[in-house]
DNA sequence: CTTGACATTGACGTAACGTAAAGGTGTAAG
DNA sequence: CTTACACCTTTACGTTACGTCAATGTCAAG
């Protein structure tokens, strides 16, 4: 049951020295130290340790998320609702990062010009702090959405998925007959997907394959 | 025609210590330094900007993102090729941290269960660096995908980017009328790319908008 | 000619570890 | 039993990419 520091570090993708440092400034402290002055930690130091991951990865200094965990109404529900706003904003990040490689691209073959603000589009953090509101209405409305949603009656919710993997089938160019397309329409999925990822995100081939599988 | 100090920090997001850090190791050097001492900027100092906030995006170290546009074989289009795949994996790691803050959010509900690997699903970077090999098979065929699709015809083209717009449009709800969706839809719409965003990354909610003000 | 926003060069501080060094521990195999 | 070897410990100094003063010079507007 008890996991030595290793083990828990492995688990983690962390080094043990992270560990260690993190038992040394009081963010993380072992479960428990045996008589041979081992680090044995346990389940409950495990999720501790991935809500830790999660707000370092929101770039939280760790004496702040130190802070943040330590208080008495620390709620992980309400921190992982923000984790994923966070994390949208993120993504629409990444997307202009990616359209800005894409512009990049196209002013160097001479197909393009582009100003110095789109030079540098994707790169600043803290433009992207109020999109996510932007995206969403706000907070509260996105939460109303998803709300509205789990009122869906189930077959409601079915056409609509349904509908989506109609489009993806189409696109994979699975006819009457269901076999999976050939080569050349298969390029022309990987390109599709490139294309709606500058607009939208981007999909994953991944997932095409699997439903190819089916 | 010659930028100050602060107006290039301004218009890619950095703080002036940086470029004069930058300065000091070498890393960018203004193109000129006027009598009074102070740095003078140009557009081609623009684009060396841009391309090693690119590789620090990367998280490449300083001195090695020097190395590397020292080099006298040193290519921009490869390099923001590379860069295109390494946003990808960023995309496909985010998509998996994403998944994993719902899978997490559904086992404190008591919903599900999730094995100590799960927990940390999406952290470690080093996992996905051969997943981009396994998306796109390998880099050459990504490649040969784009330029398959580079040699479509134009209406070919079209073809499979109208399926698309179709797609959205019946998502929206715009029926034959052409009116934007009610409420109840648009909320559909929002969980709808919530739904897809578990499977492939996410989609763009305001791109939804901007095609519903058309 | 003053004001205020800009620029300069030191120089020291910092966060979150990496990286030895020097040694103790646990256990499986010979 | 001991030998090997992979693990654990603390102590301590090094590193990267800047942040943050401090002290001082510059320029454009009113």
């Amino acid at each position: 049951m008890p996991y030595r520091i290793k083990e828990i570090a492995k688990l983690a993708g962390v080094t043990t020295r992270t560990l260690r440092y993190y038992d040394t400034i009081g963010l993380l402290k072992p479960a428990e130290i045996g008589s041979n002055g081992y680090r044995y930690y346990n389940r409950e130091n495990l999720f501790e340790l991935q809500q830790i991951l999660f707000f370092r990865e929101m770039e939280i200094p760790l004496d702040e998320i130190r802070r943040i965990m330590l208080q008495p109404d620390f709620n992980v529900m309400d921190a992982m609702e923000n984790h994923q706003i966070e994390l949208h904003k993120r993504m629409k990040r990444l997307a202009a990062l990616i359209n800005t490689v894409e512009q990049t691209i196209q002013s160097i073959k001479g197909e393009r010009q582009m100003t110095e603000q789109e030079l540098f589009e994707g790169f600043d953090e803290a433009v992207y702090e109020d999109e996510a509101r932007e995206r969403w209405g706000n907070t509260s409305e996105y939460i109303e959405s998803r709300k509205k949603w789990a009122g869906y009656s189930k077959d409601q919710k079915e056409k609509i998925k349904e509908e989506g993997l109609h489009f993806i089938e189409r696109l994979a160019g699975k006819g009457s007959d269901g076999k999976p397309a050939d080569g050349d329409v298969q390029a022309a999925i990987g390109e599709y997907l490139a294309y709606l990822n500058r607009y939208f995100y981007t999909c994953d081939a991944k997932f095409l394959r699997n439903l190819s599988d089916m």
